[in-house]
RNA sequence: UGGGAUAUAGCCAAGUCGGUAAGGCAGCGGACUUUGACUCCGUCAUGCGCAGGUUCGAGUCCUGCUAUCCCAG
């Protein structure tokens, strides 16, 4: 509490960037790529290390958005051409180069594609995940390269530090927890995490506003993108029917008996904890609890139902080793904005993950990422298989 | 077509000696949110099967009708 309380009475950015100037190795200073959404987040993100003496070059990534659709994109989607403009017209007012690149086909792939698989195979996936690992950090980084970049920078709050007792580099958690987007980049390797810069993760979200204020940048007041940034309009369900064309086949729900209890809309509509749009008046709420697509079933039950001792996970990434060394007390984030609960982490024979609340906790959702903290430090996670009851 | 019971919002349901329609679920709206999750807040019957009657006043009493259920046929 203290560190964030003097963390607000410096000033908002003078202090803090002459502390931290880029590793002069040459000459010349290294040079960054900063992606820039449109936000204030990245905006904000790219001036900073322009002020800390980078070589900065900001770059807008197309990756999904069709001309002809921006007229009606919302404000708040991350990626439309309002957000190309704003980002343009951002790094004019900063005096930096600014570049659109094409990443369409490969958003596809590695984002869209895995996002409407997952939903058809009854799993819920986080697509943001899958962005900051294949197309930010990977693709964008691989152009970067190209590009003469030392490295890519983004406006995510997060801390990205060197270890020096053990040479690898460490992903911690922001200032501001309410604001921290580690969850979302757990997948990150050594490498990536080596050549990226995230200067917001010192800062306060009012910061960031008043430094963009203080810039007269033109997005100091954008509101927070929310949604799904392919899905503006948040409507997943028919944006998934209408991707790969295939209507999503009612089902039964069923109770915690096997009892049909009434008929869902197919079973890419739901996620397990689900308890609004279900329509079923049971006389008491009732959530999703399993989502068994092989049957095209959705089974319900209360609260209790929902509850989990532990899971298994896959698709593993550890940060400050190679591999989770033995059964390891941390706490857990199991679902993007959940708060994160005690618990011990192993890994099993077979190589999976298995992590075991202290407490029981609600809708473990195959699909979702655990990820493993100690303290602020990410130690790593994967992407929940089952639940432990 | 003998007897009994019940008919209150989409579902369940309270409603006392007649006094001016609880609550839950669902729905809808909003807050929160990098997942249509959770959570929280707000909203939701000028009307109680239909038609009459009694009364200052009826969901509550009376009459008739209709529907459904149960028992006997």
């Amino acid at each position: 509490m203290s560190k964030s309380a003097s963390q607000h009475e410096k000033n908002t950015s003078q202090n803090k960037t002459a502390a931290s100037s880029p590793p002069m190795t040459a000459s010349r200073p290294p040079r960054v790529l900063v992606g820039m959404s449109g936000g204030v987040d990245s905006a904000v993100a790219a001036y900073l290390l322009k002020e800390q003496g980078y070589d900065v070059i900001g770059v807008t990534m197309q990756i999904w958005q069709d001309e002809r659709e921006d007229e009606h994109t919302p404000e708040s989607s991350c990626c439309s051409l309002s957000a190309v403009e704003d980002a343009r017209r951002v790094a004019q007012t900063l005096d930096i180069p600014f570049y659109v690149m094409n990443f369409k086909d490969y958003f596809r792939e590695t984002v869209i594609d895995y996002f409407v698989r997952e939903y058809r195979a009854g799993r819920t996936p986080n697509p943001c995940i899958a962005c900051n690992r294949y197309v930010k950090f990977e693709e964008l980084m691989r152009r970067a390269r190209l590009m003469g970049c030392e490295y890519v920078a983004t406006g995510h709050y997060a801390l990205i530090e060197a270890d020096p007792a053990t040479g690898r580099t460490l992903l911690k958690k922001s200032v501001t927890d309410r604001k921290d987007q580690t969850y979302a980049l757990y997948q990150m390797t050594q490498e990536q995490l080596r050549h990226t810069l995230m200067p917001l993760g010192r800062y306060h979200k009012e910061d960031i506003r008043l430094i963009a204020a203080g810039l007269k940048l033109p997005v100091a007041d954008k509101a927070e993108s929310q949604e799904i940034c392919f899905v503006p309009d948040n409507n997943y369900g028919r944006f998934i029917e209408e991707y790969d064309g295939t209507i999503a086949e009612k089902g039964l729900f069923k109770d915690q008996t096997g009892t049909p209890v009434g008929t869902h809309k197919g079973v890419i509509h739901y996620t397990v904890g689900q308890r609004k749009g279900l329509g079923l008046a049971m006389g008491t709420p009732v959530y999703v609890t399993d989502i068994l697509p092989d049957r095209n079933e959705v089974r319900i039950g209360s609260q209790e139902d929902l509850m989990a001792s532990g899971l298994f996970a896959g698709d593993l990434n550890f940060i400050p080793y190679n591999t989770l060394p033995a059964t390891t007390r941390v706490t857990v984030k199991i679902r993007y904005n959940a708060t994160a609960v005690p618990g011990t982490g192993a890994l099993t024979e077979d190589g999976r993950l298995q992590v075991l609340f202290d407490a029981p906790q609600k809708a473990v959702t195959p699909g979702q990422s655990v990820v493993l903290y100690d303290g602020d430090l990410v130690v790593g996670g994967g992407v929940i298989q089952e639940r432990i009851r």
